[in-house]
DNA sequence: CCGATCTCAGCTTAACTGATATAA
DNA sequence: CTTATATCAGTTGAGCTGAGATCG
């Protein structure tokens, strides 16, 4: 068998491949995480949102939309909904009365926490065939691609 | 200083951690890729089309829609303007008169070179602090996921 | 008649910008 | 006064679905 068939020819490495890849990564998943947020009644930014909140209780939305590379608009509109209904919580905070600190309630984290499993197994099928080593690998790599991004809004010293 | 601040916690590896993290880099990049392809007058979605084509010159738009894991709707969405504006030419294959083969025309050609330089430029921002051996393992490892991520549309053996 | 390609029309998610009020 | 937070309003990019038409 020759390698004739486009659809069977090796990719070509061009520039900007690591970012073509990351995107087209994002693009191909987005359909699944969106199917699996929206069976449970999230959209896929809201349970991203939520699940983040989680693991940084107290944070606020400000906050959160930094760590989560959006404008603080658009992260005020993904968990005003999930206030609206209850799942989370936002109360001032004593020291500084300007910043209203978000929290998930025992509603949220019930809610979130079914998700978490098909998720979980979406991953599972999408590191299919790396081994320990290679997770590990890839592990470390995306922390540092994340500390690169985060300076891309700063680039100056 | 202690590590309290939240802003300088470490990361907490939660379930779904890598399409978390491959959401993040996307929404990272995206406004940088947009910056650079809007000052040369295209759309993100438009340079990527165009730069896949210049590899893969002859495919249909029904071909590169599935290897961007979009709908054929949406690639004609973006490759429409670019055929109105003469940067891809479009021709009946001579074997199946009902696929429309693609070709990145001369203009279309030079009008994407000068974005590949910014956007290498920016891919070397990204990966700043990986050495060789990592470059390697990440391609390595992205070409693995992106498989993976082509058979999440066809679950079952 | 079925399947794949292509096109037209409308919808949704989720980002963006700009402007404004408030509080440290 | 300046800065950070929060909010209101409108815009854009880029996916999606559904309904045809055409060709093999």
């Amino acid at each position: 068998m020759t390698s004739r068939d486009p659809e069977t020819a090796p990719d070509l490495v061009i520039d900007g491949w690591f970012i073509y890849m990351i995107k087209l990564l994002d693009t191909g998943l987005r359909p699944e995480v969106e199917r699996i947020a929206g069976s449970h009644g999230f959209t896929a930014a809201q349970y991203t949102a939520l699940t983040v909140l989680l693991s940084r209780p107290g944070i606020t939305s400000s906050e959160l939309a930094r760590r989560s590379f959006v404008r603080a608009q658009s992260m005020a509109g993904t968990v005003g909904p999930l206030i609206q209904q209850g799942l989370i919580s936002r109360a001032p905070d004593p020291d500084n009365a300007r910043r209203l600190l978000l929290h998930a309630t025992p509603r949220g984290r019930a809610a979130v926490t079914g998700l978490q499993c098909e998720v979980a197994a979406l991953q599972d099928r999408l590191v299919t065939g790396l081994d320990e080593q290679q997770l590990d690998a890839l592990s470390a790599t995306l922390r540092i691609l994340r500390h690169n991004v985060q300076d891309l809004s700063s680039p100056r010293t």
